[in-house]
DNA sequence: TTGTAGGCGTTATCAT
DNA sequence: ATGATAACGCCTACAA
């Protein structure tokens, strides 16, 4: 099938291209016979304008990229489909890149998607980011960026985030309510925000509630394998601190699953012996045995607001009618089920 | 900051945008001193070609559409991971549709992909999709198309998909093997290749041991919650036969984990009362209580081969060599866990 | 109401 | 070794 372009169809009228173009675009000057001639034509001749050409002629791809670290993560999947339908709804297509963790890639990928000319970016920062460089170029390149979920606070774009914060000391106060006191918690990277914010969550919990912060009762996780990090992890604090754990607050519930497994192993009883709450609200959280308690993160919400946000930068910067940034902190819900 | 062209570089060193153009892309005829020149002053300005006219040119994007059915599930999730790889190798780009399980909507989407000129396509079908002119359409305008794991039979072009059947039969022999004489099949929707090409196997395999089918063994699973399909299915499935049954062979993992759910609530005891073999060897599958047996698909590989199939016919074509469409067939595994 | 002409940024052919 | 020119396909200000 040849690809049909305005000039044939204008060459087999025995018109103007111009006139063609006016008429497929519904300018008022065309003679109503011209236009419908030329309708019949194009949908005859099954007529797609060349994408290329419009982008190149008015200087915007109808095109968003998104970078996340990977998209095997449940969270991430819900993102992306939260993102991929808001961008349906606008006619925009997505461009999806992984960044695998990697900052290196994750900086490549971004002159990767500048150099395409997508009319907006979004990105989850890898845990591995902490140069910021790149970001700085999107924007100055005065192209609409939104950071989501894994976020940097002090670069100057539109930010859609969960109050970690907020959400681990609701969790550990939760437990605290229970009657726990001795509470771990298996923490992930150093770098990421998110981690270091649920970890200031955690000890704010602990402080408001006059218990003291124990720095042994917290195990770091990243050795890039969840399940593992819970599962050799529970194994270390049971040999570090015996029962006398009370409940165990993970960064993800990928971890706690690991832990259940562990304690499944080792006869250990949930939530009778130690408890335990978990971070995310996977899928298998609630159908694992014993459900597990978690903390709901909207996922698809939040990449449809993402979405959104860069659509209406795109959109008012398109009208130069520039925007502030704009900071956009989701709710979260504890979801309260049999481990704790 | 602004957007550097050719031309400007052209400008500011005095000399033709030819020369510039050729010097950037390392043409013989240009001397070593006015190349060096331009190299200089293009890094410095942090040039970037314009893609759109590259494109437009060139008649190619370095990009490639795909469309799935929805990236939720772990095995998607890692086919994407796959084919993202794979394109990162290539210097290609992805640009990621989901059909949502919705014919109309695949189609729209094969048009979009068509318009924005990607140079090949990749497509999981939906599981609502049996008329395929909108492939045909694909394959009419010339653009490589690979179909993978869900798959249409009559369309000719390349595919990457697992012998379903043959996994089946596997499976449920294994099953025989163990002594289970009155299997249960608990299977997806009816269009589905995958889901016929199972149950054929299953079929089959009971045959083959001289085990009679029995079609109230067989129950359908088709109100889009695999969990919730698998875990009504079960009472069903009990209400119906008692405890003659031996074991359950069920199309996906979620949905034995939606039997295994109910199983547990009703005291129920795997694989002691009746032993299960799911499909995919989703993660939870390894982490689950039983650990569940499963039929390992290898997504990461399909994505990997897809895309490599794709990438492999865009070149040939580019040398006017173009190839026959292939179907690769990837092996799997039947990993025996606890639960058969 | 219709058409001409210029330009978006790049590349390739052909002169010089 | 360098450059003028045309072309990719589309849009739009301006002329006719």
């Amino acid at each position: 099938m040849k690809t049909i372009t305005l000039k044939q169809i204008a060459e087999e009228l025995n018109i103007s291209v111009t006139t063609v173009s006016k008429a497929l675009k519904d300018y008022p000057d065309v003679s109503k016979k011209t236009r419908q001639r030329v309708l019949d034509l194009a949908k005859d001749l099954n007529y797609i304008p060349n994408s290329f050409a419009v982008s190149l002629r008015m200087q915007q791809s109808k095109t968003i990229g998104v970078i996340v670290p990977a998209t095997v993560h449940h969270f991430f999947s819900n993102v992306i489909k939260g993102i991929l339908k808001e961008a349906e709804k606008k006619d925009y297509l997505v461009i999806l890149l992984h960044s695998n963790e990697n900052y290196e890639l994750e900086k490549k990928q971004v002159d990767l998607l500048i150099s395409k000319g997508v009319d907006g970016i979004l990105i989850s920062l890898s845990n591995k980011t902490n140069n910021f460089e790149h970001l700085q170029k999107i924007i100055d390149h005065d192209i609409p960026l939104v950071l989501f979920d894994k976020i940097a606070k002090t670069v100057k774009c539109s930010k859609v985030i969960v109050d970690d914060r907020k959400a681990a000391y609701d969790v550990v106060s939760h437990l605290i309510k229970k009657g726990h006191r001795r509470i771990a918690h298996f923490r992930g990277d150093l770098n990421p925000q998110n981690s270091i914010d649920r970890f200031l969550g955690y000890k704010q919990a602990l402080l408001d509630h006059d218990i003291d912060f124990d720095p042994t009762l917290v195990y770091m996780c990243n050795n890039n394998s969840d399940f593992e990090d819970g599962y050799s992890n529970a194994e270390k604090l049971l040999k570090d601190h015996g029962k006398t754990i009370d409940a165990i607050f993970t960064i993800t519930d990928v971890i706690a699953i690991g832990i259940i497994k562990y304690f499944t192993d080792h006869n250990i009883k949930i939530p009778e012996d130690i408890a335990l709450f978990g971070f995310s609200n996977w899928f298998m959280a609630s159908v694992i045995s014993p459900a597990l308690s978690s903390v709901e993160q909207h996922g698809y919400e939040m990449g449809e607001k993402s979405a959104h946000i860069v659509f209406q930068e795109i959109d008012s910067k398109h009208n130069d009618m520039p925007i502030e940034p704009q900071i956009v902190v989701l709710p979260t819900e504890l979801i309260i089920r049999d481990s704790c």
